[in-house]
DNA sequence: GACCAGGTCCTTG
DNA sequence: CAAGGACATGGT
């Protein structure tokens, strides 16, 4: 990684830090987040909060329940979230790496970041964002989530660096502090829901940070 | 109707 | 390894 990347980011990090402040983003629950997090995959937020509201509804908003339940009923429930039979094999394969590597979440808890990550990246359908979803928002740990929108954004602001270069860019600039990283994920989510479209990226605040 | 959404996996060249 | 397609519903 560059000197200037690690500039940059930090400039677009403390430009919206200004810009946003602090913001209530994702439940504190953990099994709601783990299945948030499978549910949000290519999908807009709001009809994530409808599945797991209809999940509630039918006690199937945790991670042992789904273990055991239904997969067809399951898909019932997530279909507003597109993908629903994917993500139905998904939240399932990833409730019994839950149940069978560690018993509980409460248990999982327990273990060190990099354990825990490497656990859900053997998920089939798993991948790295959702992995430090989980992590971030659902352990409270300090790994960082790079999702389409946070690369939108640097490249916006001039960097270069591939995508999988961008977490240990974000790691090293950042303080050691879960909730810093929490509320900067959030940040590029709504700044770049506001400010950049796929094609085009106007209007953008972070145009006047290259320099 | 076209295009996109807080991805991931699998197949090709 | 990069690129392209599949998975699918819902909103603009």
């Amino acid at each position: 990684m560059s000197v200037s990347s690690s500039v940059k980011v930090q400039r677009i990090v403390r430009s919206l830090a200004d810009h946003y402040g602090e913001i209530a983003w994702w439940p504190g629950d953990t099994d709601i987040v783990m299945i948030g997090a499978i549910l949000t995959q290519q999908t807009r937020w709001e009809n994530v909060e409808r599945a797991l509201l209809e999940l509630e509804g039918r006690g199937l908003d945790s991670i042992h329940s789904l273990f055991s339940a239904d997969k067809q009923e399951i898909e019932d429930v997530i279909r507003c979230t597109g993908f629903y039979r994917i993500k139905a094999q998904r939240l399932q394969s990833l409730a019994a790496h839950v149940m069978e590597s560690y018993g509980s979440v409460e248990h999982m808890r327990q273990f060190p970041t990099e354990i825990i990550r490497a656990g859900l990246l053997s998920v089939k359908g798993i991948g790295e964002e959702t992995a430090d979803s989980i992590l971030c928002f659902g352990f409270l740990r300090t790994s960082f989530v790079i999702d389409a929108y946070t690369d939108r954004i640097v490249r916006c602001a001039g960097v270069k660096d591939k995508r999988q270069e961008l977490k240990p860019i974000f790691e090293k600039v950042l303080p050691s502090d879960p909730k810093v990283y929490r509320q900067t994920h959030a940040h590029m989510v709504e700044y770049a829901k506001e400010y950049c479209g796929k094609k085009r990226c106007s209007e953008c605040i972070l145009m006047n940070l290259n320099g």
